[in-house]
DNA sequence: TATGAATGAGCTTTCATTCAT
DNA sequence: TATGAATGAAAGCTCATTCAT
């Protein structure tokens, strides 16, 4: 199910790698972040993860590998994140939570998501399914969500807007981040997670826009 | 209004800088497209626009003046295709006019689209600012747009949706493009144009979705 | 006939080619010679050459298309020079006349002799053929040589050894560079053509080593 | 007499020492046949000889000691070889069967041969004296093979051939090695010994090269 | 104005060697 | 004695930019 690509090390020690990875990512991605990943040189990368040129190949084989581990490390993060909700009421409300969620999630991780989003598309044709797939994945947390209410009749969507729905919900997420320019000197997360929510789910039986905004 | 920042050229003749710039974005376009910016090298510019690299050299400074060059002709052209449409009825059917028109541009203008959307962000700081306030003028449009059918009572949103309102609508434009993979074979751009139409405006008093649905 | 594996530059002006080219090879051979192909950087042939390692890559692939170059100029010009004697008379004497222009060539040449014959062993599987052919269609110069005495009835030998005596010719040849440490301070390039010419010819009706040895 | 350069090992077990320097020349010549010395790495030598990096390092202190232990070792086991044979008759019988044996020596140990003969140069300007020193005592075993048939007036050659004739019978078993492409597909070994030695012995008195090749 | 040869800083990657365990 | 993770100098190669023609 959880199919990685595998990124070869010639260290054998799986804690060690493991161990040397996380700062691996950890500093490509304040870097990938400041200058994007083709800016950002792998001395530089190496400096930031705090050993030497040299140790970090013992630990990938080309620079494009450190980019598909941040990739996909940010992917497993967030999607972490989203797994821990767990919502199968199938009530409007809950599907509200769920977009809430998530909004904040990608708020919390809004540099990891910016980099997920900016730079996915410098993966090679080779590693880029993989870390599709799990965006993939992701949305289709969000079908399941909606699906859930539209069987227990409090949404009237057909099924073909489910998926697209959806679709909405996660890129109105990553919004939030790639926009930022746009949208965080209008709204704080709180508003825009209530005015998104609005949006989308207006006119939609139960839901009362009016009175969630009487609480803000 | 159009404050243009310049590209230096040591050509004089204006004549001569417009023409070898259009075959310059041209050529430029199609390769970013296939390999994005920095995979792409000038003497490849130089060879798919006809000229050599001596020749490019003389109507930029640098490389970036190229994505500058290729981003704000981009804009320019998406912004002419959006005007040229002439809504000022106020009427919800006028908008999701307006949003088909703008979605069938976005697909007509895929690749530039996916460039604009994709390299944008590897402009320098110097020149990102007047990239993205066109931007934002395509997102007024789609504001006016709105605004019109709230004054004239046909939306009943508030005035604080309607900015978020427009820059969803653009961003799902760009999301044809920029998602390609995950659209494009589940929906024709009929479709597409016809469901995000029936989200966005669900719930809305007087737009039949049902009815819209007949005609296609 | 002369198919040549073509070496791509960026360059088009093919007098350029040629003269950096020239100033290339000229260069390597000095280092090869010195240090041997793996411990001469392109860096230092570059400079040896004259130019920028820039420059260099300009004219060339990869490091190892100067390797080929090299091999590929040596070989042309050793045969070049035998090419220049015209020696069609069948006779043993025409044989060791060969033979002693041929040593001599490897002589004034010594050090291009001993790279071509050290380093062409390091050319990739690609680029061996073209090098072994021309190394070939030297080896054949004897033969013709040596079938022309047998035909002529001079040399009494079989077809078969021909070859093998062509080869021995040309191996010993090389020997005269490649094995100089044992050679060079017990023999001058005179006394070992002598000697060479008189183990490959002895007993060879016709021949008269005493005569030739009164001469020296 | 074997004076022999001291390779230094931080292991003082010299039973040990042996033992990992025999796993270390069998993996390295395997390796050095198939892509020369320059190409190998010290990894993989270690992973060759069945040990690692570190251990690899205690029984050498550079990479170039292990080309000089193979190609030491190489030269011990051919000269071993060679010495087996004990032809003191000074027939020219004797000499043709030395240099037979020579040459089904050269072919058995193929691959040693081809490494010693073209890596012995890139040993150090410091290793190399040993080797040669090696080198030169097989070739003095060929000179004195030559001179007891001298003496003893099987063979009519002066005494500053001798020296020369022995370097031509070493370097054509060589031959059999490093011209494997130009001979292997045009004589067995046992053709390639039968007709060198004709040309090495053609004309002397005694010799029948009929009658030999009768017998094949 | 157009050309393309020249440049060299700077990139990614390798690998011989060391040393703490 | 054996290990293999860590190191960084140095390699091959690229490419944005310049400038003489």
């Amino acid at each position: 199910m959880d199919k990685r690509r595998e990124v070869q090390s010639s260290v054998k020690d799986e804690r060690l790698v493991e161990m040397r990875r996380n700062q691996m990512i950890r500093g490509a991605v304040s870097l990938f972040k400041q200058k994007g990943f083709h800016r950002t040189t792998t001395r530089e990368i190496a400096r930031a993860s705090g050993f030497s040129i040299g140790t970090l190949y013992e630990y990938i084989r080309t620079k494009e590998d450190v980019l598909y581990l941040v990739c996909d490390r940010i992917y497993d993060e967030v999607r972490a994140q989203l797994n821990s909700m767990d919502l199968n009421g199938g009530t409007i409300s809950d599907l509200s939570i769920g977009i809430a969620h998530y909004f904040k999630v990608v708020d919390a991780m809004q540099d990891e998501v910016l980099v997920m989003y900016q730079e996915t598309k410098s993966l090679s044709k080779d590693a880029l399914p993989y870390v599709l797939k799990k965006e993939l994945e992701m949305v289709q947390m969000f079908e399941t969500l909606i699906r859930q209410c539209v069987e227990k009749g409090e949404l009237h969507i057909e099924e073909k807007q489910i998926h697209l729905l959806a679709q909405n919900i996660f890129v109105q997420g990553q919004m939030w981040g790639f926009r930022r320019w746009a949208l965080h000197h209008t709204y704080t997360i709180e508003q825009y997670i209530e005015r998104q929510t609005e949006l989308l789910l207006i006119g939609i039986k139960g839901y009362k826009a009016a009175e969630k905004k009487g609480e803000s």
